[in-house]
DNA sequence: GCCAACGTTGGC
DNA sequence: GCCAACGTTGGC
């Protein structure tokens, strides 16, 4: 299958790409929608490439990139009754919440904030710039990828 | 801190 | 299966 192409939202206040970068892995726990966890489960392949964004930050946007390096497994956090992130209905021997492994890639060398993004005419169609769309792991075009990586790694 | 948009829950 | 109430996300 054709490597696919992502864009996932963390609030650098909780996790950075910096937080990123120094990790160099990290497991995406914490996702509890199934939107979200039904592209990790069924259309993330290890390989794919994702855009890091920002949310909640001032200013939100693009970060940097990522790539998944191990395909969707149970979220460790679901039975964890001390993390803020416990599911008491979610079941050992039928985890409801399931989480990719991703590794680090880079570090946009020009952060690319939210105005600009809708500035953009190519990414017009992308899921983020909608109306309403929250969703924190969605997917985008090859090419909505491309331009953001050469606008990031642009001086 | 506000609020619009959307998702989830639970009563019926 | 509908829908009101509530919670969350996330830009501003």
């Amino acid at each position: 299958m054709a490597k696919k192409y992502w864009l996932m939202k963390s609030e650098p206040d909780a996790y950075s790409i910096d937080d990123f970068k120094g990790d160099k892995t990290t497991y995406w726990d914490g996702i509890r929608n199934y939107q979200a966890r039904n592209f990790m489960m069924k259309d993330m392949q290890v390989g794919d490439e994702f855009i890091f964004y920002h949310s909640n930050a001032k200013p939100p946007g693009a970060a940097g990139v990522g790539v998944i390096s191990k395909a969707a497994e149970p979220d460790p956090t679901q039975f964890d009754k001390k993390s803020k992130y416990f599911d008491e209905k979610s079941k050992t021997d039928n985890p409801r919440w399931h989480c990719v492994t991703c590794k680090f890639k880079s570090k946009f060398k020009t952060f690319i904030p939210l105005p600009e993004l809708k500035e953009m005419k190519p990414l017009k169609n992308m899921m983020l710039l909608q109306k309403g769309t929250r969703l924190s792991i969605q997917p985008v075009s090859a090419k909505e990828f491309e331009h953001i990586v050469k606008l990031g790694q642009a001086q």
